[in-house]
DNA sequence: GAGATATAGTTGGACATCCAACTATCGGAT
DNA sequence: ATCCGATAGTTGGATGTCCAACTATATCTC
């Protein structure tokens, strides 16, 4: 990927406030930015885990597990958790469960319900991911730590105004 | 999509650093911070382009064509500016045409380029599109404008350590 | 100026996400 | 007790992204 000349965003806003949508347009650089950015961090962290056969969201439904008390939650749980639709949910656990990472039982109580739970492997996988993940990626962000804080703390306003929690 | 009792961003790095990775922690709350408000603002500009037939990829085509000198760019600078593969402009590009909202014609100076022209239904769509999101999206954040601002800085400064600019 | 190398774009395949529709089960209202 | 709306999960289809491989053309190198 070549660096451009210029930054793409602040070209945005200026064409934004050329037109005279000066309301708008500090949203929009600031969407238009949220949308590269996670660009460039899902691509490092996709390189990470491909190698393990992994992407971010299984990732992160393994992470759920590991932290989970007994090693399994139900599908919907995890849903909720991860805020994505549940058929991504089926997705990603197929995925997992193909590989032998989590397993797949009734849940006791309720017969419409899917209890995930990860086994031996998944936690092996899981543990060497965020031991590279953590090493590679998080550990250096491109960013200072008060500026890291700073940038979780904005999003963390924007997601509980969006209703994320 | 319900409403968590919880931060849980707040809850993974409580995690992170129980088990002592806590030089790791900050960076992970920032990048899975990263990923989720993009949900949230992409899932919003989807919900405002899709009864326009537009997605947000295909909607940052037509308003770099817009801003463009002539209304048209070679496919490379495109993917450039997107900073998204070839194969996803070519992909963006097919749908817009099939739509007439782009045409493709021969580049003349390079047999291997071709030019994307945007049409006059083209603007007509986009100028709809703006008009919307400006009102419907980027206006409306759920950030103060100081926040927005410190927010767009911040992922800049990222964007140009990652080599975006 | 011929051959090696790089670049522009497309194609096919893998994968992830969302939506709509469906089955099965649960649980509340009457 | 029964009906009926809500909930859990899956399936199929559309969309979008990336990667690897390919064709065609341009450009660099000697």
């Amino acid at each position: 990927m070549n660096r451009l000349p210029f930054d793409p965003v602040a070209e945005a806003r200026r064409n934004w406030e050329e037109r005279g949508w000066d309301e708008a347009a500090p949203g929009m650089a600031a969407v238009t930015s949220v949308m590269r950015v996670q660009q460039i961090l899902l691509a490092r962290v996709d390189a990470v885990l491909r190698p393990l056969g992994l992407s971010f969201a299984r990732y992160e439904v393994l992470m759920l597990l590991v932290f989970s008390r007994r090693g399994e939650l139900p599908m919907r749980v995890i849903g909720e958790r991860l805020q994505v639709h549940p058929t991504s949910i089926t997705n990603a656990v197929d995925r997992l469960e193909r590989e032998d990472l989590v397993r797949r039982r009734p849940h006791p109580g309720d017969r419409r319900a899917v209890l995930v739970g990860i086994t031996d492997p998944g936690r092996e996988v899981a543990a060497a991911a965020t031991e590279q993940l953590n090493e590679t990626v998080f550990t250096d962000l491109g960013l200072g730590l008060r500026e890291e804080r700073s940038l979780t703390g904005l999003l963390e306003h924007l997601r509980r105004r969006a209703g994320d929690f």
